[in-house]
DNA sequence: TGAAATGTTGGGGCG
DNA sequence: ACGCCCCAACATTTC
C-alpha cells in the first residue's frame, strides 16, 4: 500500500540533520518537502537585504541535498498549505517552531485552520536549546537576568539531538502549478553588492557542520580570550548557519562538549545560551523589537541626526576601530562581536542616536541578522534591556583600539587609506604630527575624516542625559 | 563584556 | 640620614 504524502515546511530549520519535524515526517509517510516566501514588502519584519541573500543560497544548497525535490512556493503560507493539502491529499503537516512573534501569530492560524479542516499538524523544536516557556523562576515568571536563566537552564539540560534521520521517500505527486523556482523569489538585490558578501561565506548545511567541525578542532582552544582579538578569525562564525537553521544550537553543543570540558568550551556553550535567551526574552516580550524594555528610556533625548547616522553607517566617523567594523560590515555582511558592541556604543552613547536605527542597519547588512538577537543585543548596549550594560559604561573607540587591534592588522584591513600609518597615531590620527601623516598619505578631512564629533565632550552630554532619566 | 577621576603608596632624585 | 617632591603604579570611586 503506497505511504501518504505528508508536508515538511521548512522556515528556519534549513537542514536535514537534527531535525525533529523533518524526521517525523519522513516516518509518517512520502514526504513532500517545502519552503513558502510569504514575505510582504510591507511587513515591519520583512529580511534585510544580507539575509535575503544568505536564504538565496541556503535554499539551493537544501534543494540539492534533497536531490532537487524542495518545493518552493510564494504567497501567503496559509492559503499555500491549504491548497497544497488539498491538491495532494495531504492529511499531515510537520514543522520546527519559529519563536518571533510575527510568526507565531502566523503559526497559530494555520494551526487553527488546517485543524479544523480535519488536517493533523505537528510542531517540534528544532531551534532552541530551551523552550522558552520552560525555563522559569520558582514563583512561575520569566527570569530577566542572564546568569539565573543559565543556571536554570543548565540544570534542565538541553534538548536531546534528534537520532536516527531515515531516508526520506518522495511522493511522486505531481508538482503544484504553483511552486516556483527558487530564483524567481529573486531574493538577491539587483546589485552586485551581494557577491562580494559570497567571497567570504558558504551558506547550506555541510558548509555549516564543517565550520563548526573547523571551530571544534582548533579556533575554541584559545575561545576565551582570543574571540576579543577581530584580527584573529576565532570566533565560531556559525551565526548565519544557526539562524537559517541549516545547524542546530544542539549539533554546536554536543560536538563541542564531545572535544571534552574546559573553560573555553564553556565559554562557547555560554554564548550559545545568550542566543537562548534572547529567543526567551523575545519570547516574553514580544515588542522587544521596538519598545525599550526599561520604560525609563521613551523619555531618553535621542537625537535625529540623519547625516550623522549616514556617517556611521558608511564608516566615515574618523574613528578607526568604528569605521573599520562598519566598513566589515558593508563588506563582509559580518562584524566582529567585540567590534558590534564598538560600533553600536559609538552610535547610542556618543552619537545619541536612537539604538532602533542602529538595529535597523544591522538588520539590512548582517548576513546572521536574528531578529531576537538584533533586538536583545541592541538594548543590552543601549541599557534599556531587563538585563543591560550599565548605561554609564561607554567604550572609548582609541583605548579599544589600540587594546584589541594592537598590531592594527583589522583596522588597517578595512580601511586601507591608514595602512601607512604608524600604529602609535593608527587609532588617533588627528594626533599625529603633520609630517607623520603626511608620509603615510593620509590627508584628514579628504581621503579620511576628522572625528566627527568630541569623545569626552560626547560622553558627558549622554551621562547628563541620562542622569536625567532618573 | 569600561573609562575617567580621584585616592594611595612607595621608590628615587635631590637639597 | 632625612624630608620633600615627583610621579608611576596600583586601587577605589564615580559616572
Amino acid at each position: 500500500m503506497p505511504k501518504k504524502n505528508v508536508v515538511h515546511w521548512f522556515r528556519q530549520d534549513l537542514r536535514l540533520s537534527d531535525n525533529p519535524a523533518l524526521s517525523a515526517a519522513i516516518k509518517a509517510g512520502s514526504l513532500i518537502p517545502i519552503f513558502i516566501w510569504d514575505e510582504d514588502d510591507k511587513d515591519t519584519h520583512a529580511l534585510g537585504a544580507a539575509s535575503r541573500v544568505w536564504l538565496h543560497h541556503s535554499l539551493h544548497a537544501l534543494n540539492q541535498s534533497l536531490s532537487g525535490k524542495l518545493r518552493v512556493f510564494q504567497g501567503d503560507a496559509k492559503t499555500v498549505l491549504q491548497q497544497l493539502c488539498d491538491e495532494a491529499g495531504v492529511q499531515k503537516v510537520y514543522w520546527n517552531r519559529c519563536y518571533e512573534p510575527h510568526a507565531i501569530a502566523r503559526d497559530s492560524a494555520i494551526k487553527q485552520a488546517l485543524s479544523s479542516s480535519g488536517i493533523q499538524n505537528t510542531s517540534f523544536n528544532g531551534s532552541l536549546l530551551w523552550e522558552p516557556w520552560e525555563i522559569t523562576k520558582a514563583d512561575g515568571l520569566p527570569y530577566k537576568i542572564f546568569t539565573p536563566f543559565y543556571r536554570m537552564a543548565h540544570l534542565k539540560g538541553p534538548r536531546r539531538h534528534t537520532l536516527n534521520l531515515l531516508a526520506p521517500s518522495f511522493s511522486n505527486a505531481p508538482p503544484s502549478r504553483q511552486a516556483v523556482d527558487i530564483d524567481a523569489l529573486a531574493l538577491l538585490p539587483k546589485l552586485k553588492w551581494h557577491e562580494t558578501l559570497f567571497q567570504h561565506w558558504q551558506a547550506g548545511e555541510s558548509a555549516a557542520l564543517q565550520a563548526l567541525e573547523t571551530f571544534a578542532q582548533g579556533g575554541v582552544d584559545t575561545y576565551s580570550i582570543s574571540r576579543d582579538f577581530p584580527a584573529q578569525n576565532t570566533t565560531s562564525r556559525l551565526s548565519p548557519h544557526l539562524h537559517w537553521g541549516e545547524i542546530s544550537p544542539q549539533q554546536a553543543w554536543e560536538r563541542l562538549q564531545f572535544e571534552g570540558d574546559n573553560e573555553n568550551i564553556e565559554h562557547f556553550k555560554r554564548e550559545l545560551a545568550w542566543r537562548e535567551f534572547s529567543y526567551y526574552l523575545i519570547y516574553h516580550n514580544p515588542d522587544i523589537p521596538s519598545k525599550n524594555l526599561k520604560p525609563r528610556f521613551d523619555r531618553f533625548p535621542w537625537r535625529q541626526q540623519t547625516a550623522q547616522l549616514k556617517s556611521w553607517q558608511c564608516g566615515q566617523t574618523g574613528y578607526p576601530i568604528i569605521d573599520a567594523g562598519m566598513r566589515e560590515l558593508w563588506q563582509t555582511g559580518h562584524m566582529h562581536n567585540r567590534v558590534r558592541m564598538l560600533v553600536a556604543s559609538f552610535l547610542v552613547k556618543n552619537l545619541m542616536i536612537d539604538w532602533r536605527d542602529g538595529a535597523a542597519w544591522f538588520w539590512d547588512c548582517l548576513l546572521d541578522a536574528d531578529l531576537a538577537s538584533n533586538s536583545a543585543s541592541w538594548q543590552w548596549v543601549a541599557g534599556c534591556g531587563s538585563d543591560a550594560a550599565p548605561y554609564f559604561r561607554i567604550f572609548n573607540p582609541v583605548t579599544q583600539g589600540e587594546k584589541f587591534d594592537a598590531n592594527g592588522h583589522y583596522t588597517r584591513r578595512f580601511i586601507p587609506e591608514l595602512e601607512r600609518l604608524p600604529d602609535r597615531y593608527l587609532f588617533r590620527p588627528w594626533e599625529a604630527p603633520t609630517e607623520v601623516l603626511t608620509q603615510a598619505g593620509v590627508c584628514l578631512g579628504d581621503n579620511y575624516p576628522r572625528p566627527m564629533i568630541d569623545l569626552k565632550q560626547s560622553r558627558g552630554e549622554a551621562l547628563e542625559a541620562f542622569k536625567r532619566l532618573d
